[in-house]
DNA sequence: GGTTGCTACCGTGAAAACACCTTTTTTGAA
DNA sequence: TTCAAAAAAGGTGTTTTCACGGTAGCAACC
């Protein structure tokens, strides 16, 4: 016990995460313990570590095991452990999906070194860690409705059809892949505009790109 | 002058950025010499610089001016710096772009850090360095269609277009906000639908993310 | 049994997006 | 200065998308 704050990194992006170790290391009061490329692997960790971390840094869009799963194993298996949730997009799905799934804290890729040591550092102490990002707005959201299926508990119909959408294909066909009728589709979609606040199919393939639904180099 | 490879870095996610810095500074035979957020920045470091760098590390998809134009900048303006793009995708599109604008190379960001030096001696030493993401398909396209540069003859009306139609304004919205009739977004669009291959908003929507024409994180 | 809630599905009408074809205005090179 | 090309704008009609109100089936639960 060196009273260092003691760090997991997951991140399937082995620069970034080499970068953000090296970081860390330079605060002299951190720690990385481990460093892994995804959710899947972490959880590994944890699981045979002789000490367990204070403070885990989590990316959201992590293959094998997302950022959303693997908050949710975490905080099951250890709850005393804090979560920092990491990630390029700062959307409402995100970042509320995130805190619902046990994070105490949401960052940007772009923050800067300092930020980063901020955040950790209040998360260690008190669980928690709100920058300008986590407005009243989606704090109220989160009290308000804190049972109410959120955009990051999308089901599996929703999903598909979210993926579809950001394709040349109109909704008739997507209706056809999906083997459902056309007027099922305007529900899902309806479904989707009111839970997402999005009025267009445009929104639609936007919040699905974001959020790592769908993604850019699935098409072609 | 100290022997040292020297460096320049553009890339508006700081954590990352930051964390290159500190891996790359761990290389005695490297340093980094600026560091900034976009391409607009860099050019502007280099146009005052006392020291010109031996290679640039261009993030593609950055506000400003994106990895594609700064290339072509650079490349225009100090042809002897090299160039080495970074990106979190694979697609054929950003290499072949990236390479036809004048990079060196090309590298995801979940590369190993030791895959970054390597990359980044060879593209000094030699002025390239083609990993196997660089495939034989691709450099046949490079060398047979010299070119067909992929998003270079879209004009200045046709990129703002493309940018809002990644929102959720309609087209006589955009008009309006363009300025011009609605007629002449119907010709706008009739005219990329034409070039690009395209026959729906939402593939001119998938077609502007992936090129990095309009960006996920700039919605405002 | 009735109520609640959820999913799939239908009808209609309005708005937006798309296709095709023509005219006017601008531009710019011969 | 003239002519041709390109850009901007218009007319018209079809298809797709979106909004709204509604029905049918099914499971859970007092």
């Amino acid at each position: 016990m060196n009273g260092k704050i003691k760090i997991a990194l997951a991140d399937d992006h082995n620069l970034f995460r080499k970068g953000v170790e090296e970081i860390l290391e330079d605060f002299d009061n951190m720690e990385v313990l481990y460093s892994v490329p995804n959710g899947r692997e972490l959880i590994a960790k944890l699981a045979a570590a002789p000490v367990l971390p204070d403070v885990c840094l989590l990316d959201i869009n992590m293959p094998e095991l997302n950022g959303f799963e693997t908050a949710k194993m975490i905080k099951d298996k250890w709850p005393q452990i804090k979560l920092l949730a990491v990630s390029v997009y700062d959307t409402e799905f995100n970042i509320i999906g995130m805190l619902r799934a046990g994070a105490g804290g949401y960052l940007l890729k772009d923050a800067q070194p300092y930020a980063l040591k901020n955040a950790i550092e209040q998360i260690y102490k008190n669980g928690f860690h709100h920058s300008e990002l986590v407005t009243g707005r989606i704090l109220h959201q989160l009290i308000s409705h804190p049972n109410k299926t959120n955009s990051a508990e999308l089901n599996e119909k929703e999903l598909q059809f979210l993926k579809l959408c950001c394709t040349e294909m109109t909704y008739r066909e997507i209706a056809d892949v999906m083997s459902v009728s056309p007027r099922t589709i305007d529900g899902y979609r309806d479904q989707l505009f009111e839970k997402l606040n999005i009025k267009s199919r445009t929104g639609l393939v936007i919040y699905a790109l974001k959020s790592g639904i769908a993604l850019l180099d699935e098409h072609t």
